[in-house]
DNA sequence: TAAGATTGACTGCTCAATCTTG
DNA sequence: CAAGATTGAGCAGTCAATCTTA
């Protein structure tokens, strides 16, 4: 999956699963806790991220004015155009990689497992 | 799985796969390309992969005398000791992690469906 | 020319330390 | 002191280039 993105968009699956995030909120912004606990990211994995991405023009970081120790990643032009071209093909990646091979059934099944076991891990990180 | 191997043996779940198959092969030695292939490897992963093992003394290179392009990766005394003490932490590193949070039928499942994904990916890789 | 293997540069993740504000 | 966030060092994986022998 991250190949098939870095290949055809430019972009990896760690940066698209923020784009996802960002894209998905009012105003494409969230906070930098929020935005890396919904990513499953530690804090300091997302603020290298974010760092990569805004050198890579597809987000901006934004003070947070009610609490002055937060900051607040916000998506620019160039990164929702790029989620917009990447999510189609991103589906037909997961589609031929993980549906077709596996079967409907099975690949429900194995999403499933996959959010048990990281609910099992305790859903956190280290740094955390 | 890893960070507990590391806590626990100071050995990486890469490494511990590694030394799984050395210890279970004749001799306790394997041709480089070979186990790069057993262990889902590219082989500069692998190469990079027993430098660091050499290092930390748990394998040995020796040339292959049939085949000069060939090198053999070697377990060493306390490569064996370090696979023998850790394998029962793994066992249940992986009982407590997965077993016991998927059931035994989805935890079965699951092995096979990542299996089956591994085998749709080419089960080669990169590099090779 | 291809196969076995290695190397070095580059990228990304982890950890611990740090800085600032609540 | 806690919480939000960032930083830098160090380690691991990828890719392309290289070297040697078949």
């Amino acid at each position: 999956l991250n190949r098939d993105l870095i290949e055809r968009h430019d972009i990896t699956l760690a940066d698209y699963e923020i784009l996802v995030q960002l894209s998905e909120h009012p105003e494409h912004r969230m906070r930098m806790s929020e935005l890396a606990e919904r990513t499953m990211s530690s804090r300091s994995r997302l603020s290298h991220q974010v760092d990569r991405m805004h050198k890579a023009g597809l987000v901006l970081r934004e003070e947070c004015e009610d609490d002055r120790r937060g900051t607040y990643a916000v998506l620019t032009e160039h990164g929702w155009d790029t989620i917009v071209a990447a999510a189609p093909d991103h589906v037909d990646s997961v589609r031929h990689h993980l549906l077709d091979v596996l079967g409907p059934a099975a690949f429900a099944q194995f999403g499933e497992s996959c959010e048990t076991i990281a609910r099992g891990l305790g859903g956190g990180r280290a740094d955390v």
